[in-house]
DNA sequence: ACGGATCGTTTGTGTAGCGCCAACCATTTA
DNA sequence: TAAATGGTTGGCGCTACACAAACGATCCGT
């Protein structure tokens, strides 16, 4: 067997047992279960998880376009409609039309909405703890770097990875 | 605008102390945009993301029983049993009863599932390159670790919290 | 200035994931 | 022997989405 094996000079000997693992089901397995925990402490609030990660962005990047949003959120500009009603509904962001194309609406994060989103934070705090328990407090600082500077990666829009590729590799 | 970004000098150890910021989002974020490539390079496999994650955990944890995995997996008994049915039907992992208590099915990764494993993780690394394509490889094994250990803590089965929460504390 | 593209919006349809309830074996335990 | 437990099946229902179509407002190329 290949092992992939890159340099890891550093932290923890890494088990590696054998073969090829990789984060992906971690990452989801783990999202999961946040967004289980996370749902009950966020609703008294009137957030969903989705919310939330709209917020976020918003938060990291100001001034997006509703289609912008689209894109690193991965989901339909249809539903960013619904996704930003709900938010607007409760004064937490602002559509204006952009000055320079008027077509657009340029969705920015209200001074109501930075608190709520202060606020739910807040309130993860319980939900992470739950889930993040096999962590210290540096390790899930650490995580965090890492998965904020994942996110600001570019949304992977499309042809470039030009498919076709023989992806047997590995 | 008070966008963190507070006093962060002095005291180079406490790390993020500034604004309220959680993993949360970012986590359920990139498992999204994670989990939608990763459809598309799994699909030859005859495999969805959510019996990745269920193998994964097989993986590490052989032999657990089903409610074991409803557990772990964070998802309804019923719901288990149509992964297994999907995930036997392909061979790729056993129900064997368990000799204590007749009652259970032991659950375990085959030769063949195993094998699948890897190949899906084979596979997945395309997806990963993608998503994670901001972090180094170095920082890339250390979010799996970090992940890793994350999702190898109890599941947060019940009365645990019992200190009386303070909650509001944030 | 006209026609075609683009952004946002509404409405409607379809599908997948999943919780939940109820009924039913086989088995274990009281 | 009765009650509880693990697994299984089937059905109901909800939520999150994607996808498509149509429309107003606006931009832009010719």
């Amino acid at each position: 067997m290949f092992r992939a094996v890159r340099k890891l000079a550093h932290m923890a000997a890494v088990p590696v047992e054998e073969s090829e693992h990789r984060s992906g089901p971690l990452l989801d397995h783990l999202a999961r279960r946040m967004r289980l925990r996370s749902e009950s402490v966020l609703a008294p609030l009137g957030l969903r998880p989705r919310h939330l990660v709209a917020l976020t962005v918003l938060r990291d990047s100001e001034g997006m376009s509703q289609q912008g949003l689209a894109g690193t959120l991965q989901i339909d500009g249809t539903n960013v409609v619904g996704l930003l009603n709900d938010l607007e509904a409760e004064g937490l962001v602002e559509r204006r039309r952009s000055p320079e194309d008027r077509r657009r609406h340029v969705v920015s994060l209200t001074g109501a909405g930075a608190k709520r989103l202060r606020e739910a934070e807040c309130a993860l705090a319980v939900a992470e703890d739950e889930v993040l328990g096999a962590l210290e407090p540096a390790e899930r600082d650490t995580l965090y770097e890492l998965l904020r500077r994942a996110s600001s990666g570019r949304p992977v829009s499309c042809v470039e990875a030009t498919g076709d590729e023989p992806d047997a590799a590995c």
